[in-house]
DNA sequence: ATTGACTTCGAACGTCTGTTCTGATAATTT
DNA sequence: AAATTATCAGAACAGACGTTCGAAGTCAAT
């Protein structure tokens, strides 16, 4: 979401809703090159790519037409949304109600429903509520809404929902793998990193987006 | 609709439906082989012909995923959407285009599309894209996306989009009114605050919302 | 002028995918 | 029982399709 879309960008992101519109699936990467006269099919691909990373369409590998408009109309009024359960609280020193990264039973939880661009098209998206001034460093702060994305092995780095097996509980930290031992990295500079062994840290999501209303 | 459909018939039937629910882009003739545990591709072919025959589905010859369910009703998540104009990016220094707060030409600017509550109903939300790390304290940060409500006179202690009419900049502070001045709280503990006279401010909107994608 | 990021180009590779052909098996009718 | 029709099996073909690679072009900043 960094950078504008350049004209072709837009032009193929037309190209593709129009189609998607009259045809009922979506087109081929080969359709996009010859309706907006492109003059081969590396580039449709290669601007194919931007348009995902920038969170406009998700593409699913070595699949014919597999492309998923996201975050576009299909109508003028109605649009798609993402219902995403809130699944509890995280902070430091709280259980974490997550058991699994199973279907959800939605029945159980309150859900928010965010557009689609918020999830990019990732599967079993779910959100937690801050509490607690302990992630500040993070930019997340008391009340905020975090979408966490289940993974199994996050890549250093990325921000992630840690459930400490020992201790019992379950916080919000920077993630950085050393050897056969995890280094948990606060977001608060007050406070210190952790290391611990691998075995002894359940991940239980990446945090892929975050929400707050004022 | 001369005969009855087959056993097989149906469950091709309910494996497309299903399918496209899912996926947003209908079945390979070998997705429906697997997924119907079917021997052959040919008795796939074979019944999807008596399937368009019977009206049940259009089928595109030598287009693959060519087929269009007749009669289905998409039964995904649809419900109301706000849209909101992305003005501009906001950053100490940079100008911020917003001229006014009248009805916005939609053409012009790209939108986000987000769901009510993050709204709250509000009229003429608007969106500006922060540039730059001097809004850290305020858990604000690059290529974040803040929601401003236009307001004239804003509270003490909201965060504000202020203009500075002598600087001719615009940046993101809190807001707090002493007197005959206002004084603005920079999100940075790096920055001091500012009291400048109410008359050289323009106060552009009041941030009722945050949201960031990783 | 040189760099470096971004974008385009042409071609090729390997798999995917709809289609077709031949023949077999099952169900139905005569 | 024989004949007819409906359905299935397996293999193969040709084109469709996503992907990749090396090279070159563009453009702004240095």
């Amino acid at each position: 979401m960094k950078r504008p879309l350049s004209k072709r960008q837009k032009s193929m992101l037309d190209y593709i809703k129009n189609f998607m519109d009259e045809n009922s699936y979506p087109p081929t990467v080969r359709d996009i090159q010859a309706g907006c006269e492109i003059s081969s099919t590396s580039v449709v691909d290669y601007n194919l790519q931007i348009l995902q990373r920038e969170g406009h369409l998700q593409r699913k590998r070595e699949v014919s037409r597999g492309i998923e408009l996201i975050g576009e109309t299909i109508s003028s009024t109605l649009r798609q949304l993402v219902s995403i359960p809130i699944l509890g609280n995280i902070a430091a020193g709280e259980p974490l109600p997550v058991a699994n990264t199973g279907p959800w039973n939605d029945a159980d939880f309150d859900n928010v429903d965010l557009p689609p661009f918020l999830t990019k098209g990732r599967d079993n998206v779910f959100a937690l509520r801050v509490k607690g001034e302990s992630m500040i460093d993070a930019l997340v702060g008391d009340g905020d809404l975090v979408l966490l994305e289940p993974v199994n092995q996050p890549e250093n780095g990325d921000m992630v929902a840690a459930w400490l097996n020992d201790r019992e509980e379950a916080t919000l930290k920077h993630f950085y793998l050393e050897g056969d031992k995890v280094k948990l990295v606060p977001a608060n500079s007050f406070m210190q990193p952790i290391t611990v062994a691998a075995a002894n840290v359940a991940i239980k999501g990446r945090v892929v987006g975050v929400v707050r209303t004022l």
